[in-house]
DNA sequence: CAAGATTTTTAGCTGCGCCTAAAAATGGAA
DNA sequence: TTCCATTTTTAGGCGCAGCTAAAAATCTTG
């Protein structure tokens, strides 16, 4: 792999510390055990992202992202959603074990892959386990309210974010039909669906970018 | 990336190589100028691969794979390919572009990945550029080989060798269509066919003979 | 067939990211 | 406030995969 691969995992690491609790500062043992190495070899990579303009590092207090840093983390758990929306909507993972594989592919620098990626999956906004899929320039989508199908009207773009009581049969025959968390569906589309699921299905309203439907 | 990516790239070199020119013997000058380092380099690393059971090495005449090695070599060409079909078919990529992507997910390690990308793929024979794409077993679809219809991606020319599983009612509509053994279909045809006869005839691939679908 | 030209390997160095052990700074308790 | 326990950084090493320069083997040619 590159060699800034490396570099991309302290980031995230950072990032994902740093979130969780905004004290600011993240210590470096708390990263080396996040991050499954020893805090020396921490250190030493803080000091090399503090170089690239990545991270701020105080000495003996701890790390914590610049701005600069934050967007390019932000970028990178991009990556990782989107490529765990396809193992599971596309290729038919099971949540559980897409993490590693998403740990890979997110690793893959190509601008524009990300950006077919997206599209192909409909522009998610969030991944199997339903966190939020950050948008290409870093922010997130504002929250929408999550409601059952059968309230949407007029029928609009919308995401589905959850599917309730579904048994195993329904839940493989929705797969069958391209409808999975993360899936957008198109009023078209809605219209065409049996009745049961429109009273299983959760969704939210999902921004338009202007393609026909 | 993984420590092993460089043996892997070496192995890839030595195969891609050793199959166009089949004296046998690949110098690592050769492997050097293929993989843009320089031949000291090579040397080191095909005596990993030596040590490793992957290759030979017979030192100041070249080196090449083992049984071994060039299956291993082969899965690494099935993984790059069926990359490359994802890029081209699913993304919209052109051709060209795909090869330096392709190149870095093919170092993503998941067997299961590769299984079911295979899989979303319609096991496809061969990629974008319409090069043969290995099977997981390292060996090709020899021509002549007979598989069912339904697995022939991309379609191409072949030629009819059996019928599984038909009714008589079957076999006589077949018959009406002029689908005999023996009988040459293409590509044009094999669309216009029946789903559920795609998974009854038995047929191989056939030579072009340069005219016209 | 011997000697020079070429190719290939060996020797020894570098940078990266990890490690352990030792030194330094912090912060809590007497 | 001073001293000790804990955390963090610095110092020094290791393995990997690359490099250059020198040595060794092979090829070529007079």
């Amino acid at each position: 792999m590159s060699r800034s691969s490396q570099r991309e995992d302290h980031l995230k690491a950072l990032y994902a510390l740093g979130e969780s609790q905004p004290s600011s500062w993240v210590s470096t043992t708390q990263m080396a055990s996040h991050l499954g190495v020893k805090p020396p070899s921490v250190t030493a990579m803080v000091q090399v992202l503090a170089e690239l303009g990545w991270a701020e590092h105080r000495p003996y207090h701890g790390a914590r992202l610049t701005p600069t840093g934050r967007k390019l983390a932000l970028s990178l758990v991009r990556k990782h959603r989107l490529w765990e929306t396809f193992l599971v909507a596309r290729l038919g993972f099971g949540w559980e074990e897409v993490h590693d594989i998403a740990e890979q592919l997110e690793h893959v620098d190509s601008v524009e892959l990300v950006k077919r990626l997206d599209a192909y999956l409909g522009h998610p906004q969030s991944d199997p386990h339903g966190d939020p899929i950050p948008k290409a320039d870093g922010t997130f989508h504002p929250e929408g309210e999550v409601f059952v199908l059968a309230e949407l009207n007029p029928l609009v773009r919308c995401e589905v974010k959850a599917v309730r009581e579904g048994s195993d049969a329904t839940l493989s025959a929705m797969s069958a039909k391209g409808i999975a968390l993360g899936s957008v569906l198109m009023p078209s589309q809605i219209e065409a669906l049996p009745a049961a699921w429109l009273e299983q299905l959760m969704v939210c309203k999902t921004v338009d970018d202007g393609s026909a439907d």
